[in-house]
DNA sequence: AATGAATGAGTCTTCATTCAT
DNA sequence: GATGAATGAAGACTCATTCAT
């Protein structure tokens, strides 16, 4: 099967808000993704999306709700696209293709908020000690490996050993990406990674 | 080829430094990790190591050189270590099954330390874009798969490819048990991690 | 001379404002009274008006020019019932006894505006250095004193000898009534007030 | 009885502080006194204490523990002076004299501290809907009323009635001797303010 | 008249850092 | 070497006020 045979990945990407609270909303998640929580301050969020203080605590009761509002806006877009553009398929080999094409066309369409689901540490900020990938991203993509035990296309066993290779392997290859280690684009990658991660966990 | 047939890992751990210094290194790397590094005061590591601001500064000149210093120290371990327990192996598969149980050996030995060089985010205090991982890291697991190339084991190609798999699926793994997802040890898990690796990039 | 004596207080109340300024002032008085000018905010007093900042600035021009009328208004109201109730006995005596039953009744009927007249500090708002009580209030009050010396009812002397009698423990029977350690009503203690008062300040 | 015949009160006023310390409490407790808790700004204590914002936070983990201090500290001052001026003497008329020489020497010698206990409003800081002068100090006046009602030399009857009479006058000539009303000094009118109170209380 | 989003100066508080002891 | 009191710049957050609708 080849990637050509998928359609493209429909990525949603912006809810109905104010104008300011987008605004709001944008800057603080790059500047939360490049910098970290405890190294944005509130300051620099006010100057980078070109509204006043008060604007942030009107929409927000504090920095921590913005970051959960970010947050949660970030994992129900992960949600939607995996609904969308992964669970359409009818088997687990579709599901993992469509998975890494999701993920490595979405970070060439919004690269901040991929770097944020992927590598963002929640822990630092609302005191869990998981990050997003492996609490909600972790369900997700366990499903698409369960499903596929269930049809008998990936190996029996511990599924965790064959998610973390799905999860883990295509992961790396965006933190590559993002390090400008694969060039030119993650779309050329879609074959070969999705040939190295199906042979390994496929029975 | 078995984990057995492979000798214990002899990992490195401490350094000669001053009892106060050593005390304050261990508090403030364990607060590093659990709450970020910006997250994480000057008081607070003074309360865990049971020392003074006054010794703090004794030691190191400000809090980002203490965070350089467990820095370089923990990926000079890290080199020490590959040195002394992977790069002793003559074909790649032995070194990388060598890789797997060093991580895997060292997270449950020294889980703090470990946590920190392959989750921790130098570009949230240093200004730079890249983790330890991915640099000091990145460069040392490459050398793996490269020798690997060079010795045909290992598929040819863009080895980014299959640094991807070996570094992403073994990180996921110890990800998932510092979650207490892979029960009861990682030691359990050294031989079907290393045979869907390595049946995955070997050639 | 017995308080039945005495025909019922006729206290005058409101003014003629528009609905949304009556709520305002109502609101913002209570507020005043129970937390302080300073501690009271406009959002606390639109959420208990139940109208909108706007309103308050179509209203007054500003937080203090509201504290302001408000001052007035209880100051005008307070002369009113002065002019109504008290000064159209011809006695010092009678005076006496319907300055303390005034106040008695006023309190139960209007409880939080003769806190405001009696324990507001105007100088925690204003920048003066005076009470209302002992401004404005402090010249009526001394004024049936004058009266009273002038007629030879009251001892001669420094009038502020007397008018401390007078005025501080009237006010001490309201504090201690609403602080709810005189029951049931301040009602039962007009007649043993006077009494008191009376025997210290008569020639 | 005379005021001469009673010694010269010892009013307490120091406890061993660090000098920073006794800065910051002296600024703050005048501040307090003069604009009100929430009208006085920490930079404005900082600035009339000479001393700087971090060792506010050193001394007082917060501004209102800090007015909680202060308001502790004088407290238990009052009940000291209590103790050692007052409750020496065997008879509540003594006690009575006392006790308004206390008041009236002690706003001479330290106007701030006394002004603070009568006429501060904790219920602005504290939540609590008593002031000081009602509740420590209620509590401390009421023992000379009910001594006074037991030696059968006070009136019987509701003790507050004469409460009122003796803690609200002396508080007015206090309240009016700040006002600059009472001149030259509160010590002329002690004879003249035991005379009025005592024969209006006593039996 | 009425609304409430937007503003930014000012508030309390924290924290890395210094230095006299 | 070790201590911790003192510092003040910077942070998160509040609030009186304005103004377009």
């Amino acid at each position: 099967m080849n990637v050509r045979t998928i359609k493209k990945c429909k990525i949603q990407t912006e809810e109905d808000f104010p104008e300011v609270k987008c605004k709001i909303i944008k800057a603080a998640q790059e500047l939360f993704v490049k910098k970290g929580y405890h190294n944005t301050s509130i300051p620099e969020i006010v100057r980078k999306a070109g509204i006043s203080t008060g604007s942030i605590y009107h929409y927000f009761s504090s920095k921590e709700a913005l970051a959960k509002e970010i947050h949660d806006h970030s994992v129900r877009l992960l949600a939607l696209n995996f609904q969308e553009n992964i669970l359409i398929y009818p088997t687990a080999q579709e599901q993992v293709l469509a998975f890494i094409k999701l993920m490595f066309e979405w970070v060439e369409n919004d690269p901040i908020l991929v770097e944020y689901l992927l590598f963002s540490r929640p822990q630092d900020i609302f005191d869990e000690r998981t990050t997003i990938c492996s609490k909600e991203g972790l369900s997700l993509v366990m499903g698409i490996i369960e499903f596929g035990q269930l049809t008998q296309e990936i190996k029996e066993g511990n599924g965790y050993a064959f998610y973390a290779v799905l999860s883990g392997t295509t992961s790396r290859y965006i933190q590559l990406y993002l390090e400008n280690k694969l060039e030119p684009s993650l779309i050329h990658f879609i074959n070969i990674a999705n040939e190295i991660i199906w042979n390994a966990i496929k029975r």
